[in-house]
DNA sequence: GAGCTCAATGTGAACGCTAACATTACTGCT
DNA sequence: AGCAGTAATGTTAGCGTTCACATTGAGCTC
């Protein structure tokens, strides 16, 4: 079965008897084909191992195929499992997903990556960059193609797919509330971040409710950070008894800074998490958080943007509720 | 800045008073143009907002300038951090790189996610699939263009990054024998991954090596398994004092296990993972384990595939040592 | 049976680039 | 002065598709 030269659509047409063009419209399922034509081009093709050339395509039709995905902070499960579910989604409706991976932080760094983008001729771009000032760049830098943005800032007539952090912040708080915790400190993620000040927003709105007063210790999402933050609150003479972190990471550093502080979660302190880490069911104690639906999550955005490409687009933003995972980390205050 | 229509070739050259073949070797960075000439056509281009097109490119010159990667478990941050390695070095030469997760299990999904890739022409191949099964499938189901795997079985023909799990499981051992341990159990990882037999392996020796009897429980990486062996493992009558573990996160559910059970670790048990996860060091005990570099296996994985491609491939082989960083999971035996 | 319609297929050009070869204009040599 | 040799640039064709339009032929109407 050596091929020595990768047919084309003449080869095919040339052992089908019939017309190139006939071979292209096989090709792209045109209706107006008789049956019978159809099979014998696609025996041609078959016999020939005919592969059609994306590149061909691609030059003459102006429309490549191909998705791009700017993302940062890849390493992180939340954000990989977002990119291999776009992925998925993507593929099953045929087309090709490019991944740039960019430090958010660095402006040239985004700028490169969607330069790099634009070069391929994607059709469409969705933005895993929970950055704001990213997905502003971003934005400006982009045009003529739609652009989804996952978990980030929106405005009304931008495609969009995000949790909703306000309610999952204020889920969070509540719960802690409802267990009878007045004083409640939240360790936040980086200033910048939407899922951030969303969280934060979420939890401030809800102590201010509960006419409690909300106490936020800035962070920046890192697991030492939060073990470094564990080591040197001052838990006693503030009385705090619950915490509300803004993610996973920093609650699994905190913990273990209350371990070995002799700090006993849940009996003397209550704390509750945000992401649903694998291993956050198996931390000591178990973690009560919040759960985000990243598979979901993936798939509605490339949903949204498949169908703005294909112009049957009929919603522009989607939100998803993250729920609230009850495991032994919370529990009522003690008495002081 | 309205760009009516995006500037071709053509349009360049009649700006800069030049051929389009001119520019194009301006494009392509040919040395037989002279300077003047060179910055007259850049100009010219910069003032057009000019943007080669890729599809034209690849179409005249059969040169894609796209990778594939073909990965599995992209969820876990090992292969996920490695294919984020990856692309930044592809891109870092002006590659691009198209990812496709499949699952590793299902032989059709291996097929068509190879189908896919080769539709587009990709140049290179890169296979993140530590399952046997789905590199065999896959090298036989593509033909023409280099193929590097990582973390995989291989032979000495083809081109290929991994870890020496056989010396990364034999420090392990060593670690633990080196202790006073003589009753080690090894928690194996699934059969059919790379990444098992070659850890079992140096267990193994290791153990043979001390004249110590190797008992080897197979698993299946996941943190619950773990986490019910754990439960399950009969210590006392069978007097283990120390468990090598595969990976981590089995290593994490089997320790939440060992605090349910009140066993402590490492008074009672030492336990040795594999991975060196971030959350290691903040789980309850931090745990000592073997540290991989995905960074820099990501990275020669690439530089391997580029250099194959470019014709300047030197070797084939590369492979890095896992590093065991000690933390206090591990300690002398108790005396029984 | 002329004229019309419509379904099925064919023809030629265009997409934006690179490859291969052709041409020009210098340079230096005899 | 004439000619080879080379550096710089130009010309033509082709890569494998799709697009816009042209052609064919069967079935229908009157």
């Amino acid at each position: 079965m050596a091929n020595p030269k990768q047919a084309n659509i003449y080869d095919v047409a040339r052992l089908a008897k019939v017309s190139h063009q006939t071979v292209s419209r096989v090709l792209n399922n045109n209706p107006s084909i008789r049956p019978e034509t159809k099979t014998r081009v696609l025996k041609a093709m078959e016999s020939l191992g005919y592969r059609p050339s994306l590149a061909a395509r691609a030059l003459a039709s102006s429309r490549s195929k191909m998705l791009g995905i700017l993302s940062s902070d890849t390493d992180f499960t939340g954000p990989a499992a977002m990119v291999h579910h776009m992925e998925a989604a993507a593929r099953a409706q045929g087309f090709f997903v490019v991944t740039v991976g960019i430090d958010a932080n660095d402006e040239e760094s985004v700028q490169s990556g969607i330069d790099h983008l634009m070069k391929l001729g994607i059709e469409g771009l969705a933005l895993v960059t929970p950055q704001l000032r990213a997905v502003e760049i971003a934005r400006a830098a982009v045009s003529g193609i739609p652009v989804v943005t996952l978990d980030s800032m929106y405005r009304m007539d931008e495609l969009a797919v995000s949790v909703d952090n306000f309610a999952g912040g204020a889920a969070a708080t509540q719960h802690l509330i409802d267990l009878g915790h007045k004083n409640i400190v939240h360790i936040s993620g980086p200033q910048g971040w939407f899922e951030s000040t969303t969280r934060a927003a979420g939890y401030t709105a809800t102590m201010l409710n509960a006419n409690l007063t909300p106490q936020i210790i800035d962070s920046d999402w890192q697991i030492d950070t939060g073990y470094r933050i564990g080591k040197e609150l001052d838990i006693d003479s503030k009385q705090v008894t619950a915490l509300f972190i803004a993610n996973d990471r920093m609650s699994l550093g905190f913990m273990h800074a209350m371990r070995e502080r002799g700090i006993e979660v849940p009996k003397r302190l209550s704390i509750v998490g945000f992401d649903d880490l694998e291993e956050t069911a198996y931390s000591s104690p178990p973690l009560t958080t919040l759960r985000q639906d990243f598979k979901s999550l993936g798939n509605r955005a490339m949903n949204l943007l498949l169908s703005e490409i294909s112009g049957t687009a009929t919603k522009k933003l989607d939100r998803l509720v993250p729920e609230l995972i009850q495991r032994s980390s919370t529990a009522a205050p003690p008495k002081l």
